[in-house]
DNA sequence: GGTCTTAAATGATGATCATCATCTTTCTTG
DNA sequence: CAAGAAAGATGATGATCATCATTTAAGACC
C-alpha cells in the first residue's frame, strides 16, 4: 500500500540502518534482502524501488557505517582534550566493543568483506580510514607531522586487527588480552 | 566411478587445499561446496563421502592453514637468526602479500568469518594464533617475559591490521602506506 | 472529489545453496 | 577369479538467493 513521502524516506533511512547492522553481524554475503527488509517490518518486494541492487544498499550502508564512526572519534577526542589518544585507545579496545560487532567500528567487522568487493566498497573504506587517520594524527603528542601519520597509521592497525582477532578466538582468554596487550603497547609508545 | 584408497586419500588432501585457497580468497559463506569440488575435477555428489558437512571441510581447512603458517613462520625466524623479528616484519607485510591472500595468512582472510563461525572454527584459530604469538615472542629481543609476550600480542593485532586495512582500501596510496608504516613502527618499538 | 502517481505487497523468475539417495564402476580382498 | 566394498557420478531435494513484473491501495495534486 501507498504510503506519506515523508514515511517513504523513513523506511528508506531504516533500512540503511538495519542494513548497516545486519552486515556488521553476519558480513556482506551473511544476509539476504529479504532478511534485511524483515527487519523492518517491511516486504522484500518494495526494496527494488528504494536501491538500485544489493551492491548500491551495501555501499550505501558503509558509508553511513563510516559517517557515524568518524562522528563518534571526533566526540571521543574532544571529550577528553588532555589525553585523546589515551581516550581513543580506551574507547576502542572493550570488551563491550568487541562483543556487540552489529554496533561497532565497521572496519573492524566489515574490511575482509570489502576487500572482496568492488571498486566502489573499496573506495568508501578508503576514505573512511582516512579520516580516522587523521583523528588519530591530531590526537598524537607533538612530534613531526610525518612521524605523527606513520604512527596514527601502525595504531589504526593495531586498534583493528586486536579487535578482529580478539573476536576471532571466541572466549578464550587470549581474547581479552588481545585488547588490553594491544592497548598498552600502543599507549606506551605514543609519546615518542 | 571407483578409484584406489591412496587415489582417494590424495583427492581428500586436494580438496582440503583447494577449499583452503577459496575460502581465504572468497569467505566462508563466498564459495559453495560444488565450486570447491569442481576446481578439484570432482562432481559435488562426492563431498559427502570425505566429509561431514561443510562445517566440518571449513574447520579442516581451517586447521591446515594455520598449520601451514606455523611451519612458514618458523622457517623464517630460522632463516634470520641475527634479526628474526624484523624478518617476520618484512616477510608479512609485503604487497605480495597482500595482493595473494588465497595463498596468504589465514588470520589476515578470515579472521571476521572465524569470528560469525562456530565454536569448533574459533578453537582452531585460537590455538594457531597462540603459535604465532609464541614465536613472535621468541623472536623479540630479551626483555622480561611478560613485555615480551605483551608486545608479541600487540605486533600479531599489528600484522594482521596492517594487511587486512592494506586489502579493503583497494589500490590507494594508504594501502602501501599502511604496510610500510606499521613495519617501521612496529620495527622502532621492538627495543624496549 | 476525481485523477495521477507511487510505495509497498504479491508472487514468480532462474540461480545457487547444502545435503543426500541411488547408481555405476572399479578396486580390494578372499 | 569371484564377491563384496566403496569412490565418485548422477540427479533430486527443499531452501534461499537477487531480481523484477504485476497488482493494489492510498497519498498527492488539480
Amino acid at each position: 500500500m501507498r504510503v506519506t513521502r515523508a514515511k517513504a524516506a523513513e523506511n528508506r533511512e531504516r533500512i540503511v540502518e538495519a542494513a548497516g547492522a545486519l552486515f556488521r553481524a553476519k558480513g556482506f554475503d551473511g544476509i539476504g534482502v529479504a532478511d534485511i527488509m524483515k527487519a523492518v517490518d517491511l516486504t522484500h518486494g518494495g526494496f527494488y524501488g528504494h536501491f538500485a541492487s544489493k551492491d548500491d544498499l551495501v555501499a550505501q550502508a558503509t558509508r553511513r557505517a563510516t559517517a557515524r564512526a568518524t562522528a563518534k572519534w571526533g566526540k571521543v577526542v574532544a571529550g577528553a582534550p588532555a589525553e585523546p589518544y589515551a581516550a581513543l585507545l580506551k574507547h576502542y579496545l572493550t570488551r563491550q566493543h568487541r562483543d556487540e560487532p552489529d554496533r561497532g567500528c565497521v572496519f573492524g567487522t566489515l574490511s575482509a568483506d570489502a576487500a572482496r568487493s568492488g571498486e566502489a566498497v573499496r573506495e568508501v573504506f578508503a576514505e573512511g580510514l582516512e579520516d580516522l587517520i587523521a583523528i588519530i594524527a591530531k590526537s598524537l603528542p607533538a612530534r613531526s607531522a610525518s612521524a605523527r601519520r606513520r604512527k596514527a597509521v601502525a595504531t589504526m592497525a593495531g586498534l583493528v586487527g586486536a579487535l578482529i582477532l580478539a573476536r576471532a578466538v571466541g572466549d578464550a582468554p587470549l581474547s581479552d588480552e588481545m585488547l588490553e596487550a594491544t592497548r598498552r603497547e600502543l599507549q606506551a609508545t605514543a609519546g615518542r
